[in-house]
DNA sequence: ACGATTCATTGACACGTGTAACCCGTGACG
DNA sequence: CGTCACGGGTTACACGTGTCAATGAATCGT
């Protein structure tokens, strides 16, 4: 309705009023107002616009040396530090990827992944968030991550975003969406690291050595799902294997209790979650006295170093991940040429390492 | 000096001129403009304050529910979602805090503490930035940091904050700047987490098992200084040890290298940055004949679970952490009283354990 | 019937920054 | 002497949001 102004505008008062009256004078103990780039230009004697064209250097413009120093001086003694968020909403863009953290303990293998990753990104000039989406569902969680207007989101896949989800992220200005899982969301930049493919490996690889009874270990731990849930269908997808599920935690007793009930089990061989519950588990069965290989062949996964500590060395499935710095840039790529980068990307390659446990 | 602006004002025009005229019209392919609040307003057909007032559903001001309605259902059309930097930007301040991440392979004890505050930080609200420091001063690091305008900044002490970078921060608006370093920063609130407690326990509890000539392992590893300097440092100051310094790497060779060279180094005990270097010089020494503890007693830190997997189990400190709750809690009480929570707090125990291989 | 009070809504400003467009001397050149 | 170019700056606007003060309209009290 009434969408045109038309009524007459008084003068508008062109009143240099001083900033800083935050409505509430009297006792304030002076909370250091942050200096801006005003600040600055009035203690340099110049423009703000100058101030903005010296501390961005720009070429383009033309500023007479003195006048750079002036500014500069002044930056310096008032401390003047600019502020992002106008910066960014000037430009209309940020340089924000999105890293929604997992809540999950993720193995030592993705952590150093994603701490790599992060640096790489850093190095791009790129700001990295983590955010959190805990409890959220992919409604809730792709508003929040839209409200930073990141350039790129880098999910892990621990919520599982709609179509819809990656469109809002989108329009918000998100200039790539990449998913991390196992599997590809329509829109999105799916980069996919398939965990099945390990399971996959580990079983083949059992079966191979004349192993079919094979217990798959599965972490009690919440939150771990993402990666087991596929890593245990891998394993069932082999042709001649006859998997069976055994939840276990990640504590010496739930490890005990395990094997003390093995040999009812039936079982020949047993492929752990990875790496950690396997060594555990394969520690509490020779303390039942079962026999590694010769009872029961152990398999773990993530080649960890501390897997070759142990004896017998324990057998696992070995994890080519990407190098962060490769999928930073990748990342940056897509961000510019949106267009570019597109469809399945296979990252993740997984072989099987025998050892002397299996 | 001409800073009132005497010149007569023409009337201002007040053309609503389409908004999106980026000065390149022809041949853009609609880079779907991101909607704003304008957008819901004019489509529910309503002011723009209007729509603010409902979407952050002001008790103080009454909106009928009729056009509540329409104005969620228009933002629900559009996709609208606000724009985090520009409500940052109108109210003063963010919800940021700022948790430097370290370059470094740090434990899966930290790894997990990390992770804890992370999501504590997140359920009090707070947005949680990581933010690198990879070569970076003092100096830099600070004003990269205040960029972000923060609200709390809590550094592990990857970079050596002066007082002044501090004051910068401080200057910027962070409430808080809290520092887990092993010492205290002038003008930070310093929560002191210091690991030369861990290397005291470790070599007092080895001396007072006999052994007084102790090899304390640092890792070559870049960026671990942090952690292992203090501790080595603790363990130095126990009266009655005999320290000596033995660089290793994390690796099966590096190891390998170092026990090849043990009996011509003449001590009786090793105290290891962590566990996993432990394990990893426990097999190495164990592979070359020597006997644990009898020809040496090794020790390590952080009591890992896999700690207690090898043979003998592994004697370590333990570390009592805070949770990550509490450390939450903590930075929200400062930034709430910023004057209230102050000076030193110690907020790390550790304790020996000994397990067999002492 | 008319001022007083409540209700629903809107106009206008400020937050801090980047940048296009403009302005004003001054020396060069025709 | 006019004008042209150009160096050195400044003015003005836009980005998207929250919120105070003001405005009409409707209801109330007497």
């Amino acid at each position: 309705m009434s969408h045109s102004s038309n009524a007459p505008i008084p003068p508008s008062s062109p009143k240099p009023r001083s900033r800083r009256t935050p409505a509430t004078p009297p006792p304030e103990p002076a909370p250091a107002p942050v200096p801006t780039s005003a600040d600055v230009a009035r203690l340099a004697g110049v423009s703000r616009a100058t101030v903005s064209y010296v501390l961005n250097n720009a070429e383009a413009v033309r500023i007479s040396e003195p006048t750079r120093r002036k500014v500069r001086e002044a930056a310096e003694e008032l401390g003047y530090v600019p502020h992002a968020a106008a910066r960014s909403l000037r430009a209309g863009h940020t340089r924000i990827v999105l890293l929604p953290t997992s809540h999950v303990p993720v193995g030592p293998l993705y952590s150093a992944f994603l701490n790599e990753l992060q640096w790489a990104l850093r190095r791009l000039d790129y700001t990295v968030v983590q955010y959190g989406s805990l409890g959220l569902t992919g409604d809730e969680a792709a508003r929040a991550w839209a409200e930073l207007r990141p350039v790129a989101v880098i999910s892990l896949g621990e919520v599982s975003l709609s179509a819809h989800n990656v469109a809002t992220l989108k329009r918000a200005g998100a200039r790539a969406v990449i998913t991390l899982g196992p599997v590809g969301v329509p829109g999105a930049h799916a980069l996919v690291m398939d965990q099945a493919e390990v399971g996959a490996r580990a079983a083949a690889h059992l079966v191979e050595r004349g192993r079919n009874r094979i217990g798959v270990i599965v972490p009690e731990e919440d939150g771990l799902e993402l990666f087991s849930a596929p890593r245990l269908a891998g394993a069932r997808s082999v042709p001649g294997a006859r998997t069976q599920v055994l939840p276990m935690a990640y504590t010496e007793e739930s490890a005990a209790e395990l094997a003390g009930r093995w040999r009812s089990l039936g079982l020949d061989a047993v492929f752990a979650y990875n790496d950690e519950y396997a060594m555990l588990l394969m520690r509490a069965l020779q303390d039942e006295g079962l026999d590694v290989p010769g009872d029961v062949a152990v398999m773990g996964a993530d080649d960890l170093l501390i897997g070759r500590l142990l004896r017998p060395r324990l057998s696992t499935v070995q994890i080519e991940l990407p190098t962060g710095d490769h999928l930073a840039s990748l990342v940056d790529r897509a961000v510019r040429e949106p267009s570019e980068i597109t469809g399945r990307h296979d990252l993740m390659s997984a072989t099987a390492v025998r050892r002397e446990s299996t």
